[in-house]
DNA sequence: AGCGGTTACGAAAGACGTAAGGATG
DNA sequence: CATCCTTACGTCTTTCGTAACCGCT
């Protein structure tokens, strides 16, 4: 067991073999011998006292153990790099990764033109762009931010708050046939498109002095895609729960109608979370920026 | 600049410098020679592109840079040593040091017991107890563990509300002479003794039923420390905001009186914060079970 | 066979300590 | 002038790539 090999060059090589699953990819990566990166595997190994990742002849498969170590690596990595990159030239072009996962229809309707300018303003960074709704284990797989509707299930992370999505019961003119609800208890009657990671078996809405109903209608369809959601409300499948920004153009339109207007579903917040280094990278800050930018453009979404 | 040596025992080495304050210090605690030392703390400065610490020949001072660089270097060293420690022996004897910064009356009446009971079960671990009310700056002072009432104000810290604690108005029964107030409103002509990291010009009291009066007394003594207050409070000075904990048993003595006992100051939080490395050292988890057990142990702090 | 991971060995690179030089109170 | 930091130099440790070896598909 070696004592002087940085211990951080040993890190970036385990995430860089868990990443590729294979050492001689990783090795290539980091344009090292394929001897190397196996041999500071194998370091990291000793001195963490562990095993990391399980070898069979050609297959390589991260231990339980290897899964904390990754997250906590990426953590450590990102770290240092945000340290490093601190007191650089401000001016200095930007390079590097960026990892960002964001709601699949705000993020392929809205973010993804911003993200899209930002990379178009910094060339040299390459963006990997994920669209998730749901909960991501953040540091293992190496993200670096996360905007995402709801709460954020995790305690490392610091959570930046971009703003708040208003959300109101739609239908389409043909569900209604004239005999359109005045009051939530009339919506009982009616059935529900549902959008499963936020509505479950009850819908509560509020007025805005304050009052509360609960609906538990009928679901005909449940999904946790909210084009098909969109689809179903357009089709006359039943009322949904849009968020404004989504169905904007349709109420314009007529295509959709706010059945009830007086009444809003609990607005969700839209969250942006990243690991606490202090500051992190300039790269990371600017596109952060971006993103409360583009999030408060859109028509529907309130601070 | 060379390429091999490793990230973290440069920061160590920084770290230690400002700790110690000079060079040749930090390299005796290391066992390495002087030259290497000042060679590693050229290298990190050569990495980095900036000047950490201004060196005069006989004298040192941490530049600004060098300061966000100290509190980040803590970090990352932090993050490594627990991620060296988690797949260690459950049963190895536990080693290292650790930082505590506690409130000052809590912690040199209350939890240093606690702290010296689990000193005396793990004696591989050296303590720093540090008590001190104010905002410190964590990572900065390379601590471990910060317990505080009221708010935590440092984004890059887990919080952990170990309790609240209930606050009165309390005082002699010299000063009230017989005429005890029976609402907050009486209590203007009184003379208060005021504890000021809470207590500015007014001091806000509410009923359980959620009644609220504000009241803002001549106040003859101010003080940060609460042991001065409460002589006070005693001496008939004036009547003082206490915390329950504290003047437990003179309530029961009749020394003091809890004179409006419907009316109670807002509920202080208790919190122990600290660096979010997933699981931390298991010497920090246990300290911190300590502490929340001898919290939860004194009367007058509830969940 | 062919691909991928591990181990052995010589070569090269880098870090260490010693020691000398320089600056300050 | 004593102390502390920096720089130069020779030695020694350590890591690297090449290459041989081994196991699985």
């Amino acid at each position: 067991m070696s004592k002087t090999l940085d211990r951080l060059t040993l890190l970036a090589n385990f995430a860089r073999i868990a990443e590729r699953g294979s050492i001689s990819a990783a090795a290539r990566d980091q344009n090292i011998s394929q001897a190397s990166s196996s041999r500071q595997l194998a370091e990291l190994e000793a001195r963490l006292a562990v095993s990391l990742i399980h070898r069979t002849t050609h297959t390589l498969a991260l231990t339980e153990a290897g899964h904390e170590c990754l997250a906590e690596a990426r953590r450590l990595l990102s770290s240092w790099e945000a340290l490093a990159e601190r007191f650089g030239d401000e001016d200095a072009k930007m390079t590097g990764r960026l990892k960002i996962v964001a709601p699949v229809a705000l993020g392929q309707l809205h973010l993804v033109r911003a993200a899209l300018h930002y990379q178009k303003a910094h060339p040299g960074v390459s963006l990997t762009w994920l669209l998730e709704d749901e909960p991501i284990r953040f540091s293992e797989i190496g993200c670096d931010l996360w905007v995402r509707i709801g709460p954020v299930p995790d305690e490392t992370l610091v959570v930046q708050p971009l703003g708040h999505v208003e959300r109101m019961i739609v239908a389409s003119p043909a569900l209604l046939k004239g005999a359109a609800p005045e009051h939530p208890s009339q919506l009982a009657g009616f059935p529900c498109a549902a959008l499963t990671p936020f509505e479950g078996s009850a819908i509560r809405l509020n007025t805005s002095a304050g009052e509360t109903h609960h609906v538990t209608p009928n679901t005909p369809i449940a999904t946790n895609n909210i084009f098909s959601a969109y689809e179903a409300a357009k089709m006359g499948t039943g009322f949904a729960v849009m968020p404004r920004w989504f169905v904007q153009s349709d109420l314009q339109s007529g295509a959709l109608i706010d059945i009830l207007p007086e009444w809003r579903a609990a607005a969700l917040p839209i969250n942006a979370a990243f690991l606490p280094a202090q500051r992190q990278t300039r790269r990371l800050r600017l596109f952060r920026e971006h993103m409360q930018t583009a999030v408060t453009a859109i028509e529907g979404i309130t601070a």
